[in-house]
DNA sequence: GTGGTCTAGACCACT
DNA sequence: GTGGTCTAGACCACC
């Protein structure tokens, strides 16, 4: 699959599979309604304990993103792309915020943080 | 002193303790030779474990903010709070390109990104 | 045949079946005698496993609501629709009661359930 | 501690754990800010193992319930007993709902499951 | 001491 | 085969 976990990553590793499965619905690469790998399945392929896959598993299901049938296995749910996109914005919106917030504790400004945005290379 | 550290802080307690140390320095509220409290006082005044306050203290001096002499406390480094808003902005420059680099994942833009610096509120 | 199985219900599929044969039963449409589609066309039909079709076939006939007849098929009991309506309605005074018991212990009153009823909609 | 899980109880026991630390909070036997046992203080008192405790410590905090911070402990979090009483009572309406939705497809009415909410003794 | 993550492996219900 | 629960025990960061 489309899924690479690694330990350097400081992120847990259920994290980093939760992420690139999120990613891969917001990206359209897998649909709602479409089957995932069954765990034992990622499991063998990310050569990681099955308990770790089952947690990012588990999570997505509370989160929405997927839903589990036993016997069957897990399924994309009806979950909108664009849904997705704005949840994200949210969590950045706010990650941002307190980080602006940092920074002006240390004497920066909204505009040196909006100056980074801007100098930020997006390959365009 | 004025630091404060409270447990609804998600940030472990010692890291809390440096930021609003090397805060207090940027701000020039102590000044490069001028002592520290000592962990005893912190600890006391803080009213966490000493071995918290002493970590603090040691990443601290390991970061440069601060040199420690023994039997005789405490004192704050020659850096100049220019060195820190410029070091802090390295950080915190950092921890933008990732999050912008997370939103992009999802669809989001660069422009996305600075509209949501526009719209904070710094109360000017 | 009358019957619908969905992977987005969270009910087991053996059990969907089962409760929509009794429903059935229990309205009349299929009477007392009639013989069933055979495991084999509701296994095509269903687009299920054939397991999933016996063991709700197997639950059913423990349950006294049908009776199968080797090389001859399943077949509808002579339990009347009366007696499945007060089964089923003993079984939900139970789940009731359990639910009461559950929002006593949160603080509601049976008062408040009774008023959930109430505003229940049945469209009358 | 105040909590008992059995295996005999189809509920998952970590389900267990959270419903008698939720039904705590909401009779306010635990208020918002107080520390909770540790998890391996639980552990030996409920004689199950650390996993399941911590299990259901986790989804309690994601529900938002409690906050655990490493190396402190796990402590009620702000939320109001009557708001945990209506989230409560927003999941006995729905349960409630498809329970009078499964009764009216056996021929029950609105009314016969009003009269079993009557019936139940709730001890006043 | 605390909680957080990860592993290896068991048993269960469902398909 | 599938996912769901539970166990026993490891290692880590934090207090």
């Amino acid at each position: 699959m489309f899924i690479v976990v690694s330990v350097n990553n400081p992120e847990p590793m259920y994290q980093q599979v939760m992420d690139q499965i999120k990613e891969a619905i917001a990206e359209g690469r897998i649909t709602p309604g479409e089957q995932l790998p069954s765990i034992r399945t990622l499991t063998k392929e990310l050569k990681i304990s099955a308990i770790t896959v089952k947690r990012a598993i588990a999570d997505l299901e509370r989160e929405g993103y997927i839903y589990a049938r036993t016997g069957l296995g897990c399924f994309v749910a009806d979950k909108k792309p664009l849904e997705i996109k704005e949840e994200k914005g949210a969590e950045i919106r706010e990650k941002l915020n307190s980080l602006i917030q940092e920074g002006l504790r240390y004497g920066l400004t909204k505009e040196d943080v909006r100056g980074m945005v801007e100098e930020f290379d997006d390959g365009k």
